[in-house]
This record gives C-alpha cells, structure tokens and sequence, in this order.
DNA sequence: CAAAAGTCTAGTAAATCGATAGATTAATAG
DNA sequence: CTATTAATCTATCGATTTACTAGACTTTTG
C-alpha cells in the first residue's frame, strides 16, 4: 500500500504535468484542488525539489516548476523518492539493498526468488509508465 | 515492502511445508530453526490457525499442523491475512475496496489505471504461486 | 517598504511495528 | 491424580511512522 505522501505527490505532479505552460503553480491551489492538506503537500513538494524533480520561485509570482518533461519521470522514479523501496523485501531491492539478518545466505532464502517475481511485474509497470501516461 | 510479521510467517509455513510428516511442530522449533522471536512468532501461528490455514494441539506432543496441501495455499492468501491489502491503493484493492475521500470519482483519479496495473502484475505472480513454490 | 509565497523548525496525536512478560488452559505421560 | 508440556490469552511497551498543524523566517516582486 502507498502512503498519502506518496498519493499526494503523484497527484500533485499529475496536476502540474496538465498544465499547458510551465510557469509556477501555488501550493494552495494544488492543495485546493486535489483535497490535500496545504501544509502536507509543502512538505512533499519540497521533498521532489529537494530530489530535482521541481524548481521552486519565491515571493509574488512564484510557485512550483517541473523541471523536466512528464515524459522522462517514471512512476518508479517517483515512488522510491516519497515512499522508499519497491520490492516486496531488503534483500531484493535494488536500490535499497540490505541483508535480511535472518537469513542465513540469499540462496538459502525460501521468499527470495519469489519475491524478485513480484519485484520485477512491478518494475515492469513502474518503471514503463510516466507521468506523461497519468496526465494524458 | 512487507512487514516483518508476514515475512515470518511465511518462513513458518515453509518451515512447516518442508517437513515430510504432518505432525504438530513446535513454535519454539521453528523459531529457532528461522531466527524469529518466539514470542512474536506465537502471534504469528495464532493468527494463521484463526484464518483456517492452520491446526493447533496443545500439551506434550503439541504444536501447529498444516491444514492444506502447501499447493493450496496462494502467497496470496497468506499475505493478505498477514499483511492486508496486497494493490498499491484502496481504490483498486478487489479484498479490501475503500473509496478514495479525496478522489470525486474512481475513472476521475489519474492514478486508478496505472495503478490496477501494478495491482494485476502483482497478482499474477502472487496468486500463482503457493507454499509449494517455496519450500520446493 | 509591503505583500505574496516558498522555507524552515518544531511539535503532536494516533496508529503501527516488533517484541516481551506472565498468567492460564488444555493435553499427555506416568 | 499429578506433573509436565505447550499452546493461549492478556497486557504492556518503546520506537517509529504517518498525517498533519503552527508559526516564524526569507525571498521576490511591485
């Protein structure tokens, strides 16, 4: 299950790759907009700027910016940014790799072939899909 | 990611699966056998016996049987018992359907599509495979 | 300078996670 | 019948995460 963060995020985003210019969007009117806290959803787009998926412009006129095409972000991109790891387990994360301590050695893992299945259909949608798919 | 609590119980269960015989096994053998907390572990099995996938007896010569043939038992099944919903989001959850409160309707959400995607590739790697897959 | 709008710091209520302690109940062996 | 074994129940707990709020501060524009 995603966490709202990461459901705010993505809609935010959805929101922004919609508009035909690119010039800044107010926080509050994506918050008004979408239904989501204003003060929540500051938090979440500082965090994609803080990422380099957003600019931001301070004072009248400013706002939140993409600063790359919807196109080139994918879902993938996006989730492991606001919600962490995709795989289903440490140890078959790719970008989070860790050792499970309980686990003596991977092989001997009775979950982990399976679960890098699961790991891979996921990546398989995630990692195809953009933004330029939810916003079309 | 999936909680340590449904990664355990799985291991219990292929622990459980592996086993020639179908007599009661101890908690505290397969708690040590896998590395889990037998006290944590005794919630686990509990839960699983309350679901109907498992037997208990109590007393010498007690433990937790298997009820099913592991080739009955999708990983499924099991991790939405011990974990919940398996989709990504509520709104295209099949077990467990909540509508959105921020989404005026369920084709008006940008990420619903996308996201029964990531739900099916899932499924159908998890309701494909069974206990048997693992301890095989 | 004043207003607008993002940024930062701090905090918080509620839920969840992972785990532990100890009393109780049921079954079996002798 | 009694002692032992092992599951069950009750309860609690610290740490972390989640979702969200308050308010001060900074930057930009007109």
């Amino acid at each position: 299950m995603l966490s709202k963060k990461t459901k705010y995020g993505l809609k935010a985003l959805v929101y922004m790759a919609r508009k035909e210019d690119r010039k800044p969007v107010l926080i509050s009117e994506i918050a008004e907009s979408e239904n989501i806290s204003k003060k929540f959803l500051e938090i979440i787009l500082l965090q994609l700027k803080n990422s380099g998926f957003l600019g931001s412009k301070k004072g009248k006129g400013g706002g939140y910016y993409m600063l790359k095409e919807p196109g080139e972000i994918t879902i993938a991109a996006l989730i492991r940014i606001l919600e962490g790891p995709i795989a289903p387990l440490p140890c078959v994360s790719l970008h989070f790799y860790e050792k499970c301590s309980d686990c003596k050695t991977e092989e001997d893992c009775s979950l982990n072939k399976v679960m890098i299945e699961v790991r891979d259909s996921m990546l398989n949608v995630l990692e195809k899909r953009t933004l330029a798919d939810l916003s079309g």
